[in-house]
DNA sequence: GCGCGCGGCCTTTTT
DNA sequence: GGCCGCGCGC
């Protein structure tokens, strides 16, 4: 192999071929500051790689020059093997990684000038949480009312905003010393203390640990270049160029370390009449994104890093891309008419020459399943009969949670799928467990992991021998597995736990050893960790069938190890242990244009930067799309709408908008309104296949105002503005759906009872703001009682357990509710061949209307009325509170 | 110290 | 519906 790779020259003509006039300008750009303000499907990817092949063949920046930095280690792959197409073998090279992973490279390089000792631990999310906890156990925190999991996110905002620990304690709690046993305080004064101390007192034993979490990479790599000037002065002469993706999701901590990486305000001069960004002076940063795809504020991404791109940097530009080369027109129409209700955003329409194609296909189901089963049978037609593959499509949802119910239709159909992330391999208990060893062997101060495996699997070790070792280890401000070392001199241990923490120590001992002689080995390491600690044999005598799954994952993750091993050219057991860290499950990542066979289940956020000729967006409804957390607030509903954007703009051809009516949460009924989104799409962009539901028809009258009983029938198609009839309505009633999740009453059922049938139903009608017990009393009966009666708005019924079959009847469930409770409230007195078109009747609350259609169904018969200014109503005869005129 | 059963809480989204 | 933590009994 040849060991000085040329990059491959590539002509101007070559690199500028193909390319629309904005994107060729954005190649070619000279200049220090340039902002590609990317539309989606614009060819972004496209203009960055042919960029970077640019400065190398026609500016004579060097590959070692060059800093690509992406969000997605998939993106980063992608882009890796892009070069390599367009550059050579070359491009290997290069820095082409996440934030991350970039960091980690620098801090495992230089580190140690800001403490970190090498061979450092990376936290995950959950690891992190354990350590919170500890130290809300010792400081005496309420985990109730301050969850570790809030707390954390506090921290993380810090560390996202480059706030120091140092200055929180200064500013909070003075007093408070990390790392001393008596520090414990009791009560805090106010929450910024209590964050303080724990922020503090976090990372003293992160410290300790000689561990970082997510954010500190970012963070205190920034932290480095800025204590130390020949550490900065060394990058800032390596990186000339440095390449951003995705910029609207930076946070501030990512775009200072941009700037402090590209010596952005050292001041530096560039030395005149050099080529590019010569080497020396600020490095010329490119940066490319879309503000209108920032959906990552919620974990500290600052939209304004993008918005304020040509403030921040001196002499910048900005190009906007506009052209669309992936979707029809009315797709684009689509997502351009959503994200155009997003205020203060600069203005982008994207177009496309590729034509108008198919129009938008939505449908509304009844509930959850059925969306599923209704799917699957379009999926079905669209591989029988329209010539799609599999591969091509995608079902795309809010939160993983959905998945569920479409991947039991999607099995029932017999249609392969794949589920991409959710809960992640290396998330898994089993395969936590096995990481944590190897945590603790590569780095035995590791406290959290090792404290993890003390007793896992189970070896008699339990809280006491923890405590007592955890004792030692504060009064001595060492670490446990030192405690461990010391266990002869400890006093007070009872001679039974003595032995067990010895033997324990012995394994750690012989696993370190085992370690050390086979570094270059890391799936053998994992191998006798299996072995050695038992973890497999534990899971092999168990007869829960579950646990043959995870003896699977377990030689998976040794397989995983292998791969890793083959791979990588200089593999050790801490660069495995990073790659787990970072580079989570990139082997389930869809991947291109290859058939897997499979159509393909994600996350919206998951789906950024993917693309499929076929997208399901499903759950499209208020209180799951948007999220019922984000509708509260203007900004977060801003953000669920840029999703939404996201999510149209994935599909090529044809893109499926479907709702269910009704939808299990927390395994309680919810019912949903269609989301907001679908009234955003005009109206003559799609095409219902199925537009109302027969929960919708009854929804008017026994929700909507609560006090007037039945009256209120309202159909809501029938208005002229909007194809759902007023937003406003929408909306309000949408906010009860969320807050107030059962006011239909559950269909109570405890899980012996035979179920759903036997009449044992309740519903609530009023069971706003009051007491949300009213728990299924006796057996037989069902609280039925309706606006008036004696039980009146206490009438609801709330059960928690609530069998799943039933679930899939409650919409038939609900019309027999209504039927039930309006006998007994108001005996109907009205024969539906008194009415006929044209008749003027009397509403309670509406007033005087004109019936302008009869719809005779028996008993439940509809009439149509215009009541002029408060609008069409359809009214369920035997319950209106009309009277005929 | 361990296992079981109950009850509370939950859900965004991810490097 | 599922996870996690707690309390109880062995």
């Amino acid at each position: 192999m040849n060991e000085q790779p040329e990059v491959i020259a590539r002509s101007a003509e070559e690199l500028l071929g193909g390319l629309n006039e904005q994107q060729a300008e954005a190649v070619r750009y000279d200049g220090p500051a340039l902002l590609i303000a990317a539309g989606a499907g614009s060819g972004k990817t496209r203009v960055l790689t042919r960029r970077i092949a640019w400065l190398l063949s026609q500016v004579g920046a060097w590959p070692s020059q060059i800093l690509a930095i992406t969000f997605t280690n998939k993106a980063a792959a992608e882009m890796k093997e892009r070069l390599t197409t367009l550059i050579g073998p070359v491009a290997q090279r290069m820095w082409v990684s996440t934030f991350h992973s970039a960091c980690v490279r620098i801090l495992r390089r230089d580190g140690e000038k800001i403490g970190l000792r090498s061979g450092f631990s990376i936290y995950d999310t959950a690891d992190s949480q354990r350590l919170v906890k500890i130290i809300c156990t010792e400081l005496n925190i309420d985990v109730k009312r301050y969850t570790p999991r809030s707390i954390l996110a506090h921290i993380s905002d810090y560390k996202n905003g480059l706030i120091d620990w140092r200055t929180r304690l200064k500013e909070h709690a003075p007093q408070f010393k990390p790392g001393q046993r008596g520090s414990k305080i009791g009560g805090f004064g106010d929450v910024e203390e209590l964050y303080a101390c724990v922020y503090a007192e976090y990372q003293y034993r992160l410290a300790t640990a000689n561990a970082v979490d997510f954010d500190d990479l970012i963070m205190r790599t920034v932290e480095l270049l800025r204590a130390d000037p020949m550490t900065a002065e060394y990058y800032r002469r390596k990186f000339r160029y440095i390449l951003v993706d995705e910029y609207q999701d930076t946070n501030h901590a990512q775009y200072v370390l941009v700037r402090e990486l590209g010596g952005v305000d050292s001041g530096g001069a560039r030395e005149p009449g050099a080529r590019g960004a010569g080497r020396t002076g600020p490095a010329w940063i490119t940066v490319v994104g879309d503000s209108d795809q920032s959906i990552y504020a919620f974990r500290g991404a600052d939209i304004r890093n993008i918005q304020e791109f040509e403030k921040d940097f001196p002499d910048a530009r900005t190009i906007l891309l506009e052209q669309n080369y992936r979707s029809t027109q009315t797709i684009l129409s689509a997502a351009n008419a959503v994200i155009a209700l997003n205020p203060g955003r600069k203005p982008k329409r994207l177009w496309t020459a590729l034509g108008d194609g198919s129009k938008i296909i939505g449908y509304a189901a009844d509930n959850a399943q059925q969306e599923g089963a209704w799917i699957a049978g379009e999926i079905a037609r669209l591989t029988a009969e329209e010539g799609f593959r599999y591969s091509d499509i995608a079902l795309m949802y809010r939160a993983n949670a959905q998945s569920r119910s479409l991947e039991e239709a999607l099995i029932n159909a017999r249609i392969p799928y794949q589920l991409v992330g959710g809960t992640k391999f290396y998330e898994r208990k089993e395969v936590k467990d096995a990481m944590a060893y190897l945590q603790a062997i590569a780095n035995p101060s590791d406290d959290v992991n090792l404290r993890r495996i003390l007793n896992v699997p189970k070896r008699g070790l339990g809280a006491r021998a923890e405590a007592v070792l955890t004792a030692f280890a504060a009064e001595h401000r060492t670490s446990v597995w030192e405690a461990l070392e010391s266990l002869e001199s400890m006093p007070d241990v009872p001679t039974r736990t003595a032995k067990l923490l010895t033997q324990f120590r012995d394994l750690m001992r012989a696993l370190q050893t085992f370690a050390a002689g086979n570094d270059g080995s890391p799936s053998e390491i994992v191998a006798e960790v299996l072995e050695k600690s038992g973890l497999v044999a534990e899971l092999r005598k168990s007869t829960d069938p579950q646990d043959m799954t995870r003896v699977d994952n377990l030689s998976q993750l040794q397989s995983t190890a292998a791969e890793y091993e083959q791979n990588t050219p200089d593999p050790t057991l801490n660069g495995f242990l990073e790659t787990t860290a970072l580079v989570a499950d990139s082997d389930q990542l869809p991947d291109g244009d290859e058939d897997t066979g499979k159509v393909t289940l994600m996350t919206l956020h998951t789906a950024k930067g993917l693309e499929y000729p076929v997208v399901f967006l499903t759950g499209m409804e208020q209180g799951t799309f948007p999220h019922s957390r984000a509708m509260e607030n203007e900004s977060e509903l801003e953000e669920e709408r840029r999703l939404a954007y996201v999510g149209i703009t994935r599909a090529r051809q044809v893109l499926y908008v479907t709702r269910a009516a009704v939808r299990a949460q927390w395994g309680q009924a919810a019912e949903m309104l269609p989301s907001q989104f679908l009234d955003d799409i005009p109206e003559n962009l799609i095409e219902w296949k199925r537009r109302e539901t027969g929960v919708d028809s009854l929804r008017g009258g026994w929700r909507d105002d609560g006090d007037d009983e039945f009256g209120g029938f309202e159909g809501g198609y029938s208005s002229s503005s909007s194809s759902y009839g007023s937003r406003s309505r929408w909306g309000s009633a949408s906010r009860r759906a969320s807050s107030d999740r059962s006011s239909y009453g559950s269909y109570g059922s405890s899980s012996s009872r035979g179920g759903y049938g036997g009449g044992s139903y309740g519903s609530g009608h009023g069971s706003r703001g009051g007491s949300s017990r009213g728990g299924y009393s006796s057996g037989s009966s069902y609280g039925s009682s309706y606006g008036g009666s004696s039980s009146g708005r206490s009438g609801r019924v709330t059960t928690r357990r609530m069998k799943k079959d039933l679930l899939d009847s409650l919409t038939k469930a609900k019309s027999a509710a209504a039927a039930k409770a309006a006998e007994s409230s108001r005996p109907s007195q009205l024969d539906v061949a008194d009415f006929h078109e044209g008749d003027r009747v009397s509403h309670d609350q509406y007033g005087l209307g004109k019936v302008i259609a009869v719809e005779d169904k028996g008993r439940n018969s509809v009439i149509t009325v215009d009541f002029g200014s408060d609008g069409v109503k359809r009214l369920l005869l035997r319950v209106a509170p009309i009277e005929k005129l």
